[in-house]
Formats: C-alpha cells, structure tokens, sequence
DNA sequence: ATCCAGGATGTAT
DNA sequence: ATACATCATGGA
C-alpha cells in the first residue's frame, strides 16, 4: 500500500472533498461508514471515500483502487499506487475555483449556492461507468442511482484485495456486454436495463466511442453521446460535465427546469436545445456547467 | 394507496 | 420540431 497527503488548504479556491464526491455528480464514489448519500445536510466530517479506478489514458494506465479523506487541510489517500495525479485528475484539483467564480455572472442564486458550498469541485468520472450510472439515473432517486451502481459493481466487477479488503472495480464495457436484458433487470434496473445492455454492446465492439466526444464542438459532441441507447441530450449534458470536461455543459434535470421557471423564465425556450443555449449563456459561458452543479445541490438541500 | 424520482423512447401530429 | 403515453422500481 502507498499512502500520502495533498496539501489543499492553499489550493486556490479550496476544496470541499464532502460536497464533491455527495452532490449527486458521480456515483463511483463510496463512503467508508456507509453513510454515502444519506446524511443530505452538511456533514463537514471527514469520513474515507474509496472507488476503484479503471485505466485513465494519459494518467495512469492500470486500474488503481484510491482512498481518501479530507483532514488536517489535507487530501490524505491511500492507494495501491501513487494516487496523486490520479485524485488530481477526478477531482479536478487543477481548476482555479477563483476565476471559475469570477467567470460566473453575479447572480443572487449563483452567490448564495457558491457560498455554501465553497470548495465544491466538478469531477472528472472514468467515461463508462459515468455513461452508465447517468443513464440509470432517469426518474430515479439520488440515494437509489449509487446503489444501482454498487451492485453492478459487486455482482459484475472484477474483484480486487486491498489492504485485507476486497474491492469491486466497475464492470468494463465487455463485461457488461456479457450480460442479458434479463439479468440487467433481476438488479432492478427496471426499463434502464435494456438501455444498458444496449450501450455496454456499443461501446465494447467500438461502434460508438464514447470519447470521440473530445475531438467535436460542445453540441456535436452532445449530439454524439445521444447514438448511445438511453442517452438524450440531458444524460449526454452529465456525461459531457462530470467526465468528459466540456465545463459550458449544462445538464437540463427536473432541478434545473424548475429554477429556470421561477428565476430564468427568459430562459425557457421550449425545447432542450435552445434552453441550453439560453441558460448556458445565463451562466456565464465556459464554466455555466459549474454553476449549474452549484445550483443543483444547493436546491436539492433545500436552498432556494 | 398514490405519487414521484438528475428522462428516454416510440408514435402520432 | 413538438406533444403524448409508456416504461420498472421502491421509498415516502
């Protein structure tokens, strides 16, 4: 095992490692105590999260499984390797929060929510498991699309041992693949399931690539993620911010909807396209997928 | 019991 | 392009 810290007290704009890893941005993430995605208020603890990491071309070209807490003004991990560029690179420790901020417009709403969470960072998820999870979160609760992805971990994934614990990497692609609309199902995926399974096939025999993404402009690469089955534009939008790095993304959930009607109704064009337009303008342009995931936790806590 | 959850798809207009 | 019903599951 290899272990170490990341001073992060000094990072610019800080870090909020409770809010970034529970606000309903990535579901690869479990908390130590079990308690993950329960505790809904501010919990300010600082209890270990730990996922297993696939390959991430250009960081680190093996699966890793990392630990981490935030204590002391510190990111203390503990990894089967050296974990620093990795929980650099999924928690995008490299963003200046600062001039995000400074990017956004001045904006009641915007204010209130990056003052309460200050130090909340988008996530950068490993691209499969994130089309996955997002596409079985339609018309599912928070709380129930993290369990969905633990057991397709554990009945799915590879099995690793880790400090005399054994871990459960996120299926791959092929081995998703494998399995049938029916199993999907016995794991209460509901109507996802065959959206999964569908998907999985795409993306193991190469069909759709889902990072060639990278190479196209925002709403080309947009309309690039929807070839995958179960993905609209919405899912696409969380594939394209919480992975794929296209920070102007703006994912259209029932949240957001309603924070247009009541504070953006200029905003509201109809149809997704042009709304997206409209609200990715509101925010600002580049970092508008920033203030969005602001937005989006800060309502689901009860702000308003 | 009835409603609803980070929506997408197929079909009809 | 837009409107509509339909799609499973489980917690409140």
């Amino acid at each position: 095992m290899e272990q170490g810290a990341i001073p992060v007290a000094e990072l610019e704009g800080s870090v909020d490692l409770q809010s970034t890893v529970e606000s309903g941005q990535s579901y690869l993430w479990d908390r130590l105590d079990g308690k993950m995605y329960t505790t809904t208020a501010a919990y300010g603890g600082s209890a270990w999260y730990e996922t297993v990491v696939p390959p991430i071309p250009g960081v680190f070209d093996q699966q890793a499984v990392v630990r981490i807490r935030q204590h002391n003004g510190e990111l203390q991990w503990e990894s089967t390797t050296d974990a620093v560029p990795i929980v650099q690179h999924l928690l995008r420790l490299d963003d200046d929060l600062q001039a995000i901020k400074a990017a956004i417009p001045d904006d009641p709403l915007l204010e209130r929510a990056f003052e309460q969470y200050a130090g909340m960072r988008l996530v950068r998820d490993p691209v499969f498991p994130c089309l996955i999870s997002f596409i079985c979160s339609a018309q599912m609760r928070v709380s129930r699309i993290f369990g969905m992805q633990r057991r397709l971990a554990r009945e799915y994934g590879e099995e690793i041992e880790f400090n005399g614990e054994t871990y459960h990497a996120f299926p791959t692609p092929e081995q998703m693949a494998e399995r049938s609309e029916g199993e999907l199902r016995d794991l209460s995926l509901g109507y996802r399931a065959p959206y999964v399974q569908k998907t999985a096939k795409l993306v193991a025999t190469g069909e759709v690539d889902p990072r060639a993404a990278l190479d196209l402009e925002y709403e080309k690469a947009r309309e690039h993620l929807t070839q995958f089955v179960g993905v609209g534009n919405k899912v696409a939008d969380c594939v394209l911010l919480f992975s794929l790095g296209f920070t102007e993304a703006v994912p259209l959930d029932t949240w957001i909807q309603t924070a247009i009607a009541e504070q953006y109704p200029d905003c509201d064009q109809g149809g997704y396209v042009s709304t997206s337009r409209a609200i990715r303008k509101q925010f600002g342009g580049q970092y508008a997928g920033y203030a969005q995931t602001y937005v989006f936790h800060y309502l689901r806590n009860g702000g308003n």
